[in-house]
DNA sequence: GACATAATGGGAACACGTTCCACTTCGAGA
DNA sequence: TCTCGAAGTGGAACGTGTTCCCATTATGTC
């Protein structure tokens, strides 16, 4: 348990540990990617990450929390693709705008992929509060970014902002997963929603 | 099928029918609100409700239409109790944060019927999407009429701004089920984000 | 190198949503 | 009243998430 290398954060253990878990992720991906939700079946999982069964409950203890360990992966991609480049747009609600509009298109290449990850993020109950929350800061953090792109502290006021904007976000991805509402649709809500809230 | 009595809306059928609807709905309600969303299990809901699990299903395709259902009832006897009674508030905002935590308040009142009730409408795919487009109305309805108690009509603007609000809404009650907030933050974070879009 | 401990593999078993089927009951029209 | 089709009953059976068990393999210690 404790071994030598430990230089991120948690306390994931040996490279092969981190190994085979980026392995489980990766293969959640791609069935999610291909069918859906309901394609990320564990014991595909298991099979196309070549581990059993068993040690895959070990590396998440639920479906509910593999993919929302894989969304927060997509996220921290995101997060630090966005951070290398500049954002367009003039003003905060500009940016913001632009940021939502790659996220969305990224996930709207992939609309199995949104489905399966926005539904599981959904469902998630108390148990999966960490990862939640995880994702929930890394949302929070990309739109205060757009906001305030020069800004290494934002305000409290600035967070609330950010927060009801990930609420709209989210509702929207709902709104897409559920059929309410198309993409081109959903895009447009967000993008008035942003010019009520931000400025 | 084409029987006598329609006096309602839909295609319902008999008195019959339409009972032993109430009685899966009820047995619904009550099974989610001693357990939440895990007690209400399609067999207990039939033995409760007294009828076949194959009966079960021929009223409600699943589990997931069966909660959604009992949700759009819900709200539905919420937006009747509502018209009843003028909104407190001088404001539309004013007005918009009393029905929210009115609504609300009702809900943290049973938790497990709140977390039941919002993880099947969260997870909810497009087979379900009539049933939720119900909800999503009836709740848009319920903000824009304590915004403009007074109008019928209201314009595009009022609507978009309501289903901001909405989205808020829904938001909120998943961060209070997945445990990312406590039902007092997320009334605090509801109350700002109104002040933010209305006025 | 031998050992203790933890991690993994393989697979059976269980729970619950869902489907299916054979049989019975109900209700409306002849 | 009789008949026929629709609706309901009871229960078996299937799929998938989840748990459990134990033999086997890695990992770190002496």
């Amino acid at each position: 348990m404790l071994s030598s290398s430990a230089p991120t954060s948690e306390s994931l253990g040996s490279s092969a540990r981190r190994e085979r878990r980026e392995r489980i992720l990766d293969a959640t991906i791609a069935l999610a990617s291909h069918g859906g939700f309901d394609a990320v079946q564990m014991r595909a999982v298991a099979d196309r990450a070549d581990v059993a069964l068993g040690t895959l409950y070990r590396y998440f203890p639920s479906k509910i929390h593999l993919l929302v360990a894989a969304l927060a992966r997509e996220f921290e991609r995101t997060e630090s693709a966005l951070g290398a480049s500049r954002i367009e747009g003039d003003t905060p609600a500009d940016r913001v705008v632009t940021v939502l509009r790659w996220t969305t298109s990224g996930l709207e290449d992939d609309p199995h992929l949104t489905e399966a990850l926005t539904r599981a993020f959904m469902f998630a109950d108390r148990s999966v509060a960490t990862e939640i929350r995880l994702v929930a800061r890394l949302l929070t953090r990309i739109v205060t970014n757009a906001m305030h792109p020069d800004r290494d502290e934002v305000d409290d006021e600035d967070v609330a902002i950010a927060r009801v904007v990930g609420d709209v976000w989210l509702a929207s991805l709902v709104g897409c997963v559920t059929g309410r509402s198309t993409t081109a649709e959903a895009v447009a809500h967000m993008e008035r929603a942003v010019r009520l809230i931000v400025r």
